[in-house]
RNA sequence: GGAGAGAUGGCCGAGUUGGCUGAAGGCGCUCGCCUGCUAAGCGAGUAUACGGCUAAUACCUGUAUCGAGGGUUCGAAUCCCUCUCUCUCCGCCA
């Protein structure tokens, strides 16, 4: 959410932002309703002003045993008038948040303008993508020749983009799981292990709602969500609170499923295990001082990217454009894993500073010193990484002329010392 | 699922015969004093949001806020209703 007195100052550079972000018209008639709002809202309290002291005169007047009545009168009178204007105020307040709440973050000035993907900077580029002296298959074929993944009772079970990971497979993904989180304990991250499903006001929170209802999974029946990514619970985790300055900066890592319902998705990635309804996922999130907030992107990317260095995949970073970052986000950097299948990178992380776009939805607070005012805190979050592709893309990396796939080093000690998984 | 207790400021905790209580007291924190240092002690200060005024996110000023929403009343932290959450006991359950 953005600050009304921000858009009441600078309409016109928030205007240019949005557009930058395909968001032309995002303002709506803000600054109407604003004026609006505000004449009304000095009306009002000037009513109520009127009633707080007539009301105290009337205590006075009856602790000396005069009479009261006409003023009890007046003021009766005066409250109908208030209750009127509070109603006509509340229409108005609740139509200014509705345009608020459907407002994407503004993009930071280091975000290169564009319409879309095409727009995106490459930042660099790390390992190479092996050259294959035989004819590399999909993941989607690996798997199942290995018996590893089944992609067909999957389907028995739960329908398309679902999949069950058998024997070494599945302890392929609990390896990298576990893996992931240890590398990132190690480095500053505190393990959460948080509830998988939240309410709305968790979802409203972190920007989910109210534009994207139709991407998650709703609990029948409850005001509750299946969580689409760790950020969601982590982020959440501090609504609502005054956080003190030596707090600061938290670090925190969880993993989590991640149920996503994807409306609008179905025909792209049909295959295998990249676009799934349910997938896991290690996350990162870190709650900072505004100060330091770009700082700590750059290092929260370099986290992410350790794991995929420590596991041998080669990968590049992307700067996406105003155009292709996500609602919450004031600069995004994707992390893009090199998949032979697909024969290009294909994104494994998203690694994002949200500013205070957040912290004012969700109300996370400090206090800066102890003279100066209380502030939003910044908060960032990325994949660290995505378990499901870091399988498909270890299949397809790692896969020998003889169907097999060799283990990588560093999760060998989390698959019982196997070093290639074979039929 | 059944029965009961509770929800107050950064934290703890008063206040429930309705009326200067935005809210006592304590802790914490800040500034100052004091004492070789530290600890202790003394004094002062210390909520947030949204308006108005303003160059100001500085003063000053207004309104709102005692879990959330609604009601009664001239006036509600205090009375009534609904909801949410927490705790205790019973049942059920991994």
């Amino acid at each position: 959410m953005l600050d009304a007195k921000m858009i009441r100052a600078n309409p016109d550079a928030v205007e240019a932002a949005l557009r930058n972000r395909n968001m032309p018209g995002a303002l709506d008639n803000f600054l109407e309703l604003d004026e609006q709002r505000r004449s009304l809202l000095g009306q009002v309290e000037e009513i109520k002003k009127f009633r707080n002291q007539a009301s105290q005169e009337v205590g006075k007047l009856k602790k000396q045993g005069l009479d009261a009545a006409e003023l009890m009168e007046k003021v009766r009178l005066v409250g109908q008038e208030i209750k009127e204007l509070d109603e006509k105020l509340n229409l108005i307040e609740s139509g200014i948040e509705k345009i608020l709440l459907n407002i994407p973050n503004i993009p930071h000035e280091s975000v290169p303008v564009g319409e879309d993907e095409s727009s995106n900077q490459e930042m660099r580029l790390w390992g190479e993508p092996r050259k294959f002296d035989f004819e590399p298959l999909a993941h989607w074929d690996i798997g199942p020749n290995l018996d590893i993944l089944d992609f067909e009772r999957a389907a028995k079970l739960s329908g398309a983009r679902f999949t069950v990971y058998k024997g070494w497979g599945a302890r392929l993904e609990r390896a990298v799981i576990n893996f992931f989180l240890d590398t990132h304990s190690k480095h500053g991250y505190q393990e959460i292990f948080p509830p998988f499903m939240v309410t709305a006001d968790c979802m409203r929170g972190t920007g989910q709602l109210p534009k994207f209802a139709d991407d998650m999974f709703k609990i029948e029946g409850r005001d509750m969500y299946m969580v689409p990514t760790a950020e969601v619970p982590l982020t959440n985790l501090y609504r609502e609170e005054i956080l003190e300055e030596r707090d600061l900066p938290l670090y925190m890592t969880a993993y989590t499923a991640c149920f996503r319902a994807e409306a609008g998705s179905h025909g792209r990635d049909t295959r295998g295990i990249i676009r799934q309804h349910q997938f896991n996922k290690v996350e990162l999130v870190k709650i900072v001082a505004a100060e330091n907030s770009y700082d700590e992107l750059e290092k929260l990317t370099l986290d992410a990217e350790r794991v995929l260095q420590l596991l041998g995949l080669p990968y590049r970073v992307i700067l996406l454009s105003s155009g292709d970052m996500g609602f919450s986000s004031a600069k995004t950097y994707d992390l893009e894993v090199w998949m032979p299948s697909y024969n290009e990178y294909k994104e494994i992380s998203s690694c994002s500073n949200c500013e205070d776009f957040q912290a004012r939805r969700a109300n996370i607070r400090y206090r800066p010193g102890s003279k100066e005012k209380i502030r939003y805190v910044h908060t960032l979050n990325g994949s660290g990484v995505a378990a499901g592709r870091t399988v498909a893309a270890i299949l397809e990396n790692y896969q020998q002329k003889d169907g097999s796939v060799l283990v990588p080093e560093v999760l060998r000690p989390y698959m019982g010392g196997l070093e290639r998984i074979e039929k």
